[in-house]
DNA sequence: TAGATATATACCCAATTAGCTATATACATG
DNA sequence: CATGTATATAGCTAATTGGGTATATATCTA
């Protein structure tokens, strides 16, 4: 599994994504992240195990606690895949915002525009 | 599964990755998708359902065919949720930068630098 | 050294996934 | 209408995943 494939695939877990978000405030124990979970410890573990072979957190020894802390360069790398999209759907903002323009300045439609 | 979800766990398979890839071009058919993969025509056709039920392409009808468009509004939200982590990485990068400078104003340390 | 606390590992299970082959469906054309 | 072309669906399998419980390991503290 490649760098980019791992990433994704980390990401694709709202569990994990939460933990994420967290992180962005600073270290934080196992415990911590478990707490606003309704999850057994193991599986906030196996998430976290996800989450560091895929290069997004990176783990301390803080005596019996084991921090976890951000490393957010594979998600640049995810995010620069992403930017290559960036103009295709910038250019389907610009239409739905000259629909928008449109139903302003005559009647809606009633139409699905999905 | 919410939208994030899908699109992220849409984005994790490279093959889905490079028929995206793909069609920035433009539609393509079925046909045309699977021409550079050493895949079965039924596989496919389940990355291209995976990736429609991400709503991440729509599809046609044109004869026989059944082209396949880009749709990136949801490559725009994972885009927004990574933008999140944009000031961390951009962080790490000027401590990188930091520790490049260090490197070449001193002598190298030989230290892993991970 | 004996708990107590924090975390990890082993193992089980059900659901999902990614591939395959075989077959069905949709449409075009001779 | 018969055939060809494009695509989808059904059904199989092996691997992976996300959850659980029980237990092991690591470290602090009394």
């Amino acid at each position: 599994m490649n760098q980019l494939d791992a990433t994704f695939a980390a990401l694709a877990d709202p569990t994990r994504r939460a933990i994420l978000a967290r992180l962005i405030q600073g270290e934080a124990s196992v415990m911590e992240l478990a707490e606003p979970f309704s999850m057994s410890q193991p599986s906030i573990s196996k998430h976290l195990k996800v989450l560091e072979n895929a290069g997004l957190i990176s783990r301390g020894r803080d005596a019996q606690r084991r921090p976890c802390r951000l490393e957010a360069k594979p998600l640049a790398e995810a995010n620069e895949w992403l930017e290559r999209y960036r103009k295709i759907w910038e250019g389907n903002f610009q239409r739905l915002d000259a629909l928008l323009g449109a139903l302003q300045a005559n009647k809606p439609t009633g139409e699905a525009e999905q």
